[in-house]
DNA sequence: CTGGACCGTAAGAAAGTGCTTACCGTAAGC
DNA sequence: GCTTACGGTAAGCACTTTCTTACGGTCCAG
């Protein structure tokens, strides 16, 4: 296949935790204890989140003291967009392939 | 939330063998047994996957004798799409932000 | 009714996920 | 140096997922 396969994007943002902390560090790029101390779950946890979204992409580390900031990398999501763009031209492709057998293009 | 929560439609489509029975079926309406062949998997499996697909509104069914025909459902994906555009919408809105704050917007 | 094709579901094994606590390394401040 | 804050990683646990085989139910053909 000549497309990227959106696989650990969709795994990525599966998980509802993980969605909370990619649109929370998109909204602006936060430090980890932060992350931690704003959700329901221990630090380590949002370590752990953060190296999936990372490994998907999804999120990029900048350090700064002791601290790591993560920021968004929206750019990214543009995977997902281009799966539903292919489905969807897949899709309406078939679509007017019906269309046209209905209008007797084949039969 | 005004908006309706992509949680199972993002689960459905984090498994690959999901993904692949849903375009599978996306290009033409299938019975178990079809998709059963097609794939490396049991015929209870593609079942299973079948009904997690079904539960996020994926596919729809339609008996035919004994046979079961899962259509896709495309419009669903729209809650995908749906989230993409709030998603860049508030990404965009900060960006905005930050550029007037560059300019002086409020400092 | 009997036989065969089709398919959902139950049960159980194996692997994966998500969380916690405990630990260790690194950077800044005293 | 010593202490404190920060954060990644290992270990272990509970839970979930995904697959299999086995079973039972439904529809059509004869």
């Amino acid at each position: 296949m000549s497309y990227e396969m959106p696989e650990q994007i969709f795994a990525a943002l599966a998980d509802s935790n993980r969605r909370a902390l990619f649109e929370e560090i998109s909204r602006e790029p936060t430090a980890v204890a932060r992350l931690a101390d704003k959700f329901p779950i221990s630090r380590p946890a949002v370590s752990q989140h953060l190296r999936i979204l990372s490994d998907a992409g999804l999120v990029t580390v900048r350090p700064e003291g002791t601290r790591r900031i993560y920021a968004a990398n929206p750019e990214r999501l543009e995977v997902v967009r281009a799966w539903l763009d292919r489905y969807w031209g897949s899709v309406l492709g078939r679509f007017a392939e019906e269309i046209d057998r209905m209008n007797g293009g084949s039969g």
